[in-house]
DNA sequence: TCTGGGGTCCTAGGACCC
DNA sequence: TCTGGGGTCCTAGGACCC
């Protein structure tokens, strides 16, 4: 059996632990530069503000109805993630940390010693005492129906009933669930799929399951699609993945604070980026064979339509190294790079990884040009420094701004809650 | 004026290799 | 008249997830 773990309106609900004023009140949190909506409270759902929709657009409608609007805040989510997750470790006996907010459990062999539906109902309660963050649990067979489960949790829990847990164990249930779920709401079921499942008369996760084999390859993507019936049949095919060490690719990109033009500006922006995946990719004692450097117009404009251009290098080795990283990334630019073009984002993505230091297969001709073991040491001062006097105090030059300049490419963020967890200037204050 | 960021998996064509 | 099979690397894009 697999238990999915979901906290309920995350981000909002992390804003609401250190703000309990909050609680009750519409709260939303925005994407990077105040962009899109991203997190909706129950109440905020209520008045209709929709998941992704842009901040410019409902705005006004905010205002008025007196939402609680939250630049996002990732040092706080990210902390808060964290406490979550550790203690589901402490008590499930494998996890899978399958976003921010959720988590697969892998409970194979409790059906024996447990009654499911009460253990999950204790940990949705610890979890709610130790970090303040609501969550609900699914239990059933597979991934797929265990995130059923949890939507019917959800959904239940909306309506003033269910204990925040649903689980399915026997075929009954199974087929219960299936029908009380839209076809579009099932997970792995996107947009493009759902048009199709419609236009074939498909609506419900129950005649979803009933659809032929040979349609869904043909129609849902192949392979994929042969797995997604099986798992809703009760069959799994995929099990709960527990750490990290399968990560394929690392990325770090931007939307700009505003539209770029300059080669500089940009540069500064990619070499921003290059640093701090440099930066993830030593924490998580991980080194890159490969980078890719991209940069995008805007995609909303009426024209031109080619939007993103790209280019992919090799690297001399795997390297955690920052300087050989903005050097790559830099080169990389050059070729990307269409003059005479407005830019809106830029991202440096890190692909074949592999744990740092090991086997660390050099070319045929040495590491003459690569950097040597000082280099190791002056990242780990780097990161000493920047982990103590706050990031970005030490920086490769092609980063930084010329002289009195501003980094054109910096975000916006006008309402941005205070990291109550991560920074001691920012901890709570209680006044006796 | 203003439209996120970080992932996974799959497909496909061209260049090049043996 | 007739033109193999099996790879890698690169670029690009589609579809999906949170």
């Amino acid at each position: 059996m697999f238990g999915l773990v979901d906290c309920t309106n995350f981000y909002a609900s992390c804003e609401r632990v250190f703000r309990p004023e909050l609680e009750g009140r519409a709260v939303v949190v925005l994407s990077n530069n105040d962009g899109c909506v991203i997190a909706r409270s129950q109440e905020a759902k209520a008045l209709g503000v929709r998941m992704g929709e842009p901040y410019f657009q409902v705005r006004e409608l905010m205002e008025r109805r007196g939402v609680v609007v939250c630049s996002s805040n990732y040092e706080l989510y990210g902390d808060m993630s964290r406490r979550v997750m550790w203690y589901l470790q402490q008590v499930a006996p494998a996890v899978e940390v399958y976003s921010i907010d959720e988590a697969f459990l892998d409970l194979a062999g409790m059906t024996r010693h447990f009654d499911l539906a009460s253990w999950a109902g204790d940990v949705r309660g610890a979890v709610r005492q130790r970090t303040g963050i609501p969550v609900c649990v699914g239990v059933a067979p597979t991934k797929t129906l265990a995130k059923l489960a949890n939507r019917l949790a959800k959904q239940d829990a909306h309506q003033g009933a269910g204990s925040g847990v649903v689980v399915l164990d026997d075929e009954q249930q199974r087929r219960e669930a299936l029908g009380r779920v839209a076809v579009e709401d099932v997970w792995g079921v996107g947009g493009r799929s759902a048009a199709k499942l419609h236009a074939a008369g498909v609506r419900t996760a129950a005649e979803l399951a009933g659809v032929g084999d040979a349609w869904a390859r043909k129609n849902l993507g192949g392979v994929v699609g042969a797995r997604l019936l099986c798992e809703l049949r009760g069959f799994s095919c995929a099990g709960v993945v527990v750490e990290d060490e399968a990560r394929k690719s690392l990325a770090c990109t931007r939307s700009f604070g505003r539209p770029l033009t300059r080669w500089e500006d940009v540069a500064g922006a990619v070499a921003t980026h290059a640093a701090r995946a440099g930066e993830k990719l030593r924490r998580q004692g991980l080194a890159a064979r490969l980078l890719t450097v991209f940069v995008e117009t805007n995609r909303f404009a009426a024209a031109p339509p080619p939007h993103s251009f790209s280019a992919q290098l090799t690297l001399s080795g795997a390297t955690d190294d920052t300087v050989s990283l903005t050097r790559a990334a830099l080169k990389g630019l050059e070729r990307a790079w269409r003059p005479g073009r407005t830019y809106v984002k830029a991202g440096v993505v890190l692909d074949g990884l592999e744990r740092a230091g090991a086997a660390a297969q050099g070319t045929l001709f040495g590491d003459a040009g690569g950097p040597g073991p000082a280099r190791g040491e002056l990242m780990r001062a780097l990161d000493a420094l920047n982990g103590r006097y706050g990031s970005g105090t030490v920086r490769v030059a092609a980063a930084v701004p010329g002289p009195g300049k501003a980094e054109a490419w910096a975000m916006r963020r006008e309402v941005k809650s205070p990291a109550f967890t991560t920074k001691w200037g920012e901890l709570w204050e209680v006044r006796c």
